[in-house]
DNA sequence: TCTGCAGATTAGGCTAATCTAATCTGGACG
DNA sequence: CGTCCAGATTAGATTAGCCTAATCTGCAGA
């Protein structure tokens, strides 16, 4: 009965499309998502869950362990990620081409990413320059459906002398948003760890080519992920 | 039971959105849309329109005469212009800004026009600088529901000296689309009817910045759809 | 005037997605 | 080892759209 999805059969609707993508998120860190959890994501019924967990799992897109959750099948991810890509394009997209901010774009986003072709993704991407990150700093999965692992550090946590690169700022409040940005704290700043006092004590960061510090708060620390940047870069020759 | 539709309430779906823009297009010559015209423009079966000409004349949208035909309300002309503004809009942003050509984009523009908030739409046309055409020559209604009324002229019936302006190229040959484009024969270019011969002769036009003039079998004259321009343009000051 | 037929409508079903109410179950805890 | 309950599932109804098959109606032509 497992009717494996054969390309050229007919697109995925809307809701399936929500669902995989929440089940992506949910299940990204720990293996399963469970049903209450996706209902509370998409704002919907937890049997309607059900409803849905059956037709996808019988499409061959999810894997069902009754009463335990839910895990994509490698076609599912695929198609979760392609989700994912056309949003932190059209996301970067509306807010470099078209001047949306931070805050109004996700649900626009939303919208759009179901109603988009590839080609038109494409054309976004490359008039951005093929980018990697989306403007929260949310990597883009490539076209062929690749996603760089996060292994993000805060920077309340990286060793002191770390060369880092800013990728997320983890809140969604924006008079914090607005003062990092003020302070040049923004995806994609490169940094050091200068220096950290002990018992919860300030860090100090350095912005690399500026040579600029700042001194950060243990909460205000705790917000800020990095990747570790590799001692030499090999040559990525993107914006 | 005529639930007058109030703003506020829910969006009009997709469906509906379709639905009524197919009506103003048949309708907009004659009076009447009929059932079985608007089922194959939709590409629906005739009981399929029947339906929903029951639900949108129950919400006011349209004016159903039975066994005649349709006709749009106010209320729902104006929410067909608002999707024709979207994709005459969208249509015009995927050619100028991402390279669509004119057969890439109706179906695009087909998908995004359901998708896209007002405000995408607004600064899309802001940053076409508020175009009142679209690629294809076609009026593109304003934010506030108003049309330009076509009263358009082919060549082969302007009069000998009438100065026009082209407005739109009426076939979807691509050959025919690439002839006149080397002709200079766009959308937007001024001329004037230079000569014509009698029986079915060719017509002459010049173009009226440059001068050159161009000779055109009748069967082409009467492809190019024309406004007559007033002798003193009074001032519209865009682009 | 009558008749026939093209085109419109009604009748009756199907699917996807949702909901509420009822029922089931796995695992935590006494 | 048994009970209980949070959370999952099943049951059954609703809605929007679509379909085919059957029926109806206005009008064109004899």
């Amino acid at each position: 009965m497992h009717a494996t999805l054969r390309p050229g059969d007919p697109p995925l609707s809307r809701s399936v499309e929500d669902y995989l993508k929440a089940i992506y998120h949910l299940s990204s860190q720990g293996g399963f998502a469970s049903t209450s959890d996706i209902a509370a994501m998409l704002e919907v019924a937890p049997p309607s869950v059900s409803g849905m967990v059956k037709r996808l799992s019988e499409t061959g897109l999810i894997e069902h362990v009754p009463y335990r959750g839910v895990q994509l099948s490698p076609q599912g991810r695929r198609a979760a990620l392609r989700m994912i890509r056309r949003h932190r394009i059209l996301e970067l997209y509306l807010t470099q081409q078209l001047d949306y901010d931070w805050d109004g774009v996700h649900a626009e986003a939303e919208r759009l990413e179901h109603a988009v072709s590839d080609e038109l993704i494409e054309r976004m991407a490359g008039s951005l320059g093929q980018p990697r990150y989306d403007p929260h700093g949310d990597p883009i999965p490539t076209a062929a459906g690749e996603i760089e692992e996060a292994d993000l550090v805060t920077i309340a946590d990286a060793a002191v002398g770390a060369k880092l690169e800013l990728r997320q700022v983890g809140t969604q409040d924006s008079a914090r948003l607005r003062y990092f940005a003020t302070q040049g704290l923004t995806p994609g700043v490169l940094l050091t760890v200068a220096d950290r006092q002990p018992f919860n004590g300030p860090t100090t960061i350095a912005l690399v080519p500026s040579g600029d510090r700042r001194v950060l708060g243990r909460e205000l620390a705790r917000l800020l992920l990095c990747s570790e940047v590799p001692v030499q870069e090999h040559g990525h020759a993107d914006r």
